[in-house]
DNA sequence: AAAAGCAGCAACCGCCGACTT
DNA sequence: TAAGTCGGCGGTTGCTGCTTT
């Protein structure tokens, strides 16, 4: 075990706060071309001025092609109590059995809707028990979990105490509830995210579903849409693969050196970003593609706004006020940018490129 | 209409374990 | 074996927007 271990940056030299757009261009941008073999170099190497962990969470909790945004469904808010209840706060295991959804949101969901409707239905089920005779903690605990895992077997000895449902104690039948509940999972869901080589491996078959789907579109495009990575009809997944194939030495790109990425947000792209978000409800979808109408199949095009809703609820979110303004919640304009520097980014601009930016444009994630 | 309180959530922080040197 | 590095995890914070007074 390593001591007096070194800040993992000069949190000095750092950005912090809400990422900018060209900041997640940026990280999408290299992590597409390079993958994110190191961290802690990535910021330097991307031209970032954030701290590795920074990248690595935002990429994780946000950028990731497969994470699934907006509400959760009432079986995702079920399975996340049930998981709670057998693993305790190990968000990280219980948003392994959620593909697409992130340890932090579902953190943040238990912590603000799920704890409370618990605790709520718990004191409600303890004072109907109070009526009768025996009573208990235990009792109370199991009646309150019934109608949400009705799978559970109603006479098992409940040796929970009061709190353990809300704190870091799993059960004692952690064991035996985890084992249940992979064969359980395991058969709902396709696990994305315990795949070792999580972007490359999980994209590559949803690469084979898209493969799919252009065969028999019509049938194939409700279903493709509805997955967590449908929207990523332009998104280029070879060079997502080629992250095995990276260089050993990356470039740098100098921090303030982000002319081309400025010109995708302060130019005619993201100009066009925004006004075809308002558009979008005023037009036929079709006439709203940005830069990819040669790319974009029709009935994804036409289906992309849903689909940008279902996964980033982004659409949704727009205030009736606001429509004019599309700009992301937590939007902030970046610095100042130097544009006598140039940002080369012409390596990237291979063919397959292309759809990078593609994809990149139509990131609607910063809401 | 304004202020206060609350809720939701993105992001940060510090610790830990695995791995490398 | 100890020191160092890194990715990952869970707890916490603080900002923002909404609701209530």
């Amino acid at each position: 075990m390593g001591r007096g271990r070194a800040p993992c940056c000069d949190k000095s030299q750092v950005k912090r706060g809400p990422w900018s757009p060209s900041e997640d261009l940026k990280l999408i941008a290299f992590i597409q071309k390079y993958g994110h073999e190191n961290w802690r170099a990535l910021p330097k190497q991307a031209g970032l001025l954030r701290c590795g962990k920074s990248c690595r969470l935002r990429w994780i909790n946000y950028l990731r092609p497969d994470v699934k945004r907006g509400s959760f469904t009432l079986e995702e808010e079920e399975t996340i109590i049930r998981l709670h209840k057998a693993l305790g706060n190990k968000w990280s295991k219980i948003a392994s059995r959620l593909p697409g959804r992130t340890d932090n949101e579902i953190k943040n969901v238990w912590n603000t809707h799920l704890k409370k409707r618990s605790v709520a239905k718990k004191s409600l089920n303890s004072s109907a028990d109070e009526s009768k005779p025996d009573s208990s903690i235990t009792s109370s605990f199991s009646s309150s979990s019934e109608s949400f895992f009705s799978n559970e077997r109603p006479n098992s000895p409940k040796t929970t105490t009061l709190g353990s449902e809300f704190n870091d104690q799993p059960s004692q039948e952690t064991d035996k509830i985890e084992q249940d509940l992979e064969k359980q999972v395991s058969n709902e869901f396709i696990i994305i995210t315990e795949n070792p080589k999580e972007s490359s491996v999980s994209l590559s078959s949803i690469e084979s579903n898209i493969a799919t789907s252009s065969q028999d579109v019509a049938c194939k495009a409700e279903q493709l849409l509805a997955s967590p990575l449908s929207y990523l009809g332009s998104y280029d997944f070879g060079s997502i693969l080629e992250e095995v194939d990276k260089p050993n030495h990356l470039f740098e790109i100098p921090w303030e050196s982000d002319y081309d990425f400025c010109k995708l947000l302060d130019d005619d792209n993201f100009g066009s970003f925004q006004s075809n978000e308002v558009q979008l409800s005023e037009f036929p979808a079709s006439q709203n593609v940005i830069l990819e109408e040669e790319i974009v199949q029709d009935v994804k095009v036409t289906q992309w706004p849903h689909d940008f809703e279902n996964k980033f609820g982004v659409v949704g979110e727009i205030k009736e006020s606001n429509k004019d303004h599309f700009l992301p919640k937590n939007y902030e304009v970046g610095p100042e940018i130097d544009h006598t520097q140039t940002f080369d980014l012409d390596d990237m601009r291979t063919p397959e490129a292309e759809l990078d930016f593609g994809y990149i444009q139509l990131w609607p994630s910063w809401s």
